[in-house]
DNA sequence: TTGCCATAAAATCTCGAGATTCGTATGATG
DNA sequence: CATCATACGAATCTCGAGATTTTATGGCAA
């Protein structure tokens, strides 16, 4: 029982949501995500409920579940807003994944069996089969959506053997955070940047058991999500809406 | 604006709650944290909006805002409980708070000014008038509750100077969790450690500027909690509810 | 006695209407 | 012209009833 117990239902994406709240849930953590609701923006319940197609308590409920992954930001009697946005926040974000990531990384290569390294190279294998059709087509919106799946499942799988439940869980916070600025990025413009190679450093480092190396790579893969997102500030702030 | 971005209004004990969702919220907070409301037990909402006071929808609300602390588990069709607890998951929050507020606080001394220290300075003398205090009349629930309040802003002005509002939130998040465990320890049985002389120590250390000894000190405080804990286990798992 | 299915009870989830509060525009006043 | 007060409109917050699902009960057969 409670084989995992934090936002069981939540941050598993292919569970089929049990209620309508669940699923409104789902439904608007995407799309803040993926930026179809602006940072800032205020949530007026009235209106959404039509988006959405369900009553307005629950979508009340829905919202009140984005308050805990800080998505979503309510105040009193002044309704909800989206979780606005700053270069500062995505810096203190950074800086916070890195030092709760390498930490676990370092544990999971101390603890991974090899069932933990072969659900690593499965993961790695999807992850670059993915990068491979997105080279090809990069327009095509689904194959983003699968290539950000996998990349998450990939960071997943990296830090499994952690067996610390909260830093998991926290890691897993902190990343859906960085996914909505990285999501911002690459929509405005495309990254220079070679991430198969550091995720292949990575996950060499990681098979060959060498913690230092292996937290390193991925400090470094971190730290460059962030300066590709810095050289798009102007349109970071460009989406902010501050009302 | 966003003077504090993270759970304005809830983690503020002594704002006055705007809405009755929020209140609920709060008594409801209070009453898991200080074991009212036992471990893993069924929150039944119709049976629990008359305790509170409220409709049907709002302590929903309610509980959906206590997912946030993950002080509340909420399952599809079944319901919410209140979050089980364990001697590994206690061991885990302890090892993660050392890693997240030991690195706070090194930097909160890096950063701080004589703002910061006088705050400490502060919050230290406010705790040991409380502490003195408990010594002679331990018996009265205000008095713990003083304690506790002053130990947390002890805790909360350590760290304040660290500018990772990221690590403030998340070590406020831990430190909710381990408040539980501290209080069915302390209800059951009183504790032998000189905590005064923990704090104290911190403190020392943290003034001289020497950020390695105060956060030797800080670890070794937050690991004395859990070890005076771990002698009450059976406790614990007493106060358990399966269902 | 044990296992299983139908029935009943209880609890969750959902919705729409009503009460309260907030933001704003309009107009009065110094 | 600036400032304050008032009233209107919109949005939030709250509640109780109805629909759906889970869970408990009890009888029936092997």
């Amino acid at each position: 029982m409670h084989k995992q117990k934090f936002s069981t239902a939540f941050s598993d994406p292919d569970a089929t949501p049990r209620t309508l709240a669940e699923g409104a849930y789902l439904q608007v953590r995407r799309d803040i995500i993926e930026g179809r609701l602006a940072p800032g923006e205020k949530l007026r319940v009235e209106h959404l409920k039509d988006r959405y197609g369900i009553g307005a308590g629950t979508l009340r409920e829905a919202l009140a579940l984005l308050l805990s992954d800080v998505l979503v930001v309510a105040e009193g009697q002044r309704g909800f807003h989206v979780a606005p946005i700053s270069l500062q926040d995505l810096a203190d974000i950074t800086h916070t994944r890195v030092l709760l990531e390498t930490n676990a990384l370092r544990q999971s290569i101390r603890n991974g069996d090899v069932e933990w390294e072969a659900a690593l190279v499965a993961a790695f294998h999807k992850l670059s089969n993915s990068e491979e059709r997105l080279e090809e087509k990069r327009d095509k919106p689904g194959n983003m959506r699968e290539w950000e799946q996998r990349n998450c499942g990939f960071h997943e799988t990296l830090i499994a053997a952690c067996d610390s439940r909260w830093q998991r869980y926290l890691i897993g916070l902190l990343y859906r955070q960085s996914e909505r600025y990285r999501h911002l990025a690459i929509t405005s413009n495309a990254m220079p940047r070679d991430v198969h190679a550091e995720h292949a450093a990575i996950i060499d480092a990681a098979l060959k058991r060498d913690a230092e190396r292996a937290s390193r790579a991925l400090e470094q893969h971190i730290r460059l999500t962030f300066d590709s997102i810095c050289l798009l500030a102007p349109a970071l702030n460009a989406s902010q809406k501050s009302a």
